[in-house]
DNA sequence: AACAACTATTGACGTCAACAATTATTGCTC
DNA sequence: GAGCAATAATTGTTGACGTCAATAGTTGTT
C-alpha cells in the first residue's frame, strides 16, 4: 500500500506541507471539475484520451490509424528510415512497427528497401501516394485540431502549443 | 513507451557497443520535431499517453489504476453517485464502472448501497479508508505532476492548467 | 571458424476500451 | 392496470494495444 508513500526526499520544495493545494485562481466553473481536474498530469491524461479519440475518428475513413499516422508523419521530415529507428523514435515496440509498415505498405502510402550498406535492416520511404495522402489528411488533422481547442483564441492556441512542446522537449521520446 | 527500460528480466545485459545509433539527447527544435509535433492534437496525445503512463506507475504499488483514482476522487467530490453518473461524468462505459466499483469495493475505498428510491441504481460512497488514500495518494500524485511538468516554472504550469481546464470545459466530460 | 550483438519478424499473453446483449426495474400510456 | 418504451447495472465479445519471448538472417569481432 502506499501508506509509506514513498517520502523519497525530492530535490525540491523545501518539504512543508502544502499538499492541499494552495489557493486556485482556476475558476473552475463546476464543482466536481475542481476536485476532478485539480491535477494537471491528470487533466493532461483526459485531454489525450480525447485528442487522441478525435483523431482516430478522423482517419478512420481511410482505414488508417494514429500509429500509421505518426509514421507517416516521421517519414516526412527524415525521408527514408529504419524501422528500428521508427521504433526508438516514436516509442512503439518494434513488433508494433512491423504491422504498421505492413499495413502502409499495402496501401501504397510506404515502401520498404534494402538497405544497401546492411541486409538486416530496410529502410522505410515515404511514397509519392503518402505523401499526397499526408498533405490531404493535413487539413482534416487542424480541422479536429480546431474542434478540440474550440474554446480557445489563436494567440492561446500558440502558448498553449509552446508550453506542451517544452514538456515534449523534456521527457518524451 | 520509450524502451522501458526492460526491467523484468535481469538476462537482458545492458550493451553499451552502438554502432552507428544517433543516440543523441532528443531536442525538440530537430526539424523532425517540429513535423512530428507540429499538431497540437496529436502533442496532446503523446504527452496524454506519457503523463498517464507515469501515474500509473505510481499507483501502481497500491494496485490501483488511473481510472480507480478518477473514481476515487469524483466520489470524494460528491459523496455519493450513482454509478450512472460516474459513467458520464467520467466518460468511461458503464461496464468499465462495474469492474473499477468492483475493485474499489474489494480494497474497502468504497461502497455500493441501494438506492431508496429507485431500486435499479446503487449509490457508490467513499469509505473511511478510501478517503485515507485519496489523502495519502494525493502528495503521489503531485510530484508525478511536477516531473511531468518538469521544465515549467510555476507561472507556466498555472497558465498551462488553465488552458486545458477551458478546453476541458468544452466537449464532452 | 566461433561467437556475441543486432534487425526484422512472428507468436503468445494480458490489458483495456468500445459495442451489443441481458436482466431487473421504472415510468408512461392507452 | 396491462403493455411497452426507457433506464441502471451487468455480462460477454471483439478488436486494438503493449510487453515479452523466440527465431532467422546478418554483421562485426576475436
Amino acid at each position: 500500500m502506499l501508506e509509506s508513500t514513498a517520502r523519497s526526499t525530492e530535490h525540491r520544495e523545501p518539504a512543508i506541507t502544502r499538499r492541499h493545494v494552495t489557493a486556485k485562481p482556476i475558476d473552475a466553473h463546476e464543482p466536481w471539475m475542481r476536485g476532478l481536474h485539480a491535477d494537471t498530469g491528470y487533466l493532461l491524461y483526459r485531454l489525450g484520451l480525447r485528442s487522441g479519440q478525435l483523431f482516430n475518428a478522423c482517419l478512420q475513413e481511410s482505414g488508417l490509424r494514429l500509429r500509421h499516422y505518426a509514421v507517416l508523419r516521421y517519414l516526412a521530415t527524415t525521408d527514408g528510415a529504419l524501422q528500428r529507428e521508427l521504433s526508438t523514435r516514436l516509442g512503439y515496440d518494434p513488433s508494433a512497427i512491423v504491422g504498421l509498415v505492413d499495413d502502409l505498405e499495402k496501401l501504397g502510402f510506404a515502401e520498404r528497401r534494402p538497405s544497401p550498406d546492411d541486409r538486416r535492416s530496410r529502410i522505410v520511404v515515404l511514397t509519392e501516394s503518402g505523401s499526397d495522402f499526408l498533405r490531404d489528411t493535413d487539413e482534416a488533422g487542424l480541422r479536429v485540431t480546431g474542434e478540440l481547442l474550440g474554446p480557445l483564441d489563436p494567440a492561446e492556441r500558440e502558448a498553449l502549443h509552446a508550453l506542451l512542446l517544452r514538456i515534449a522537449e523534456d521527457g518524451l521520446n
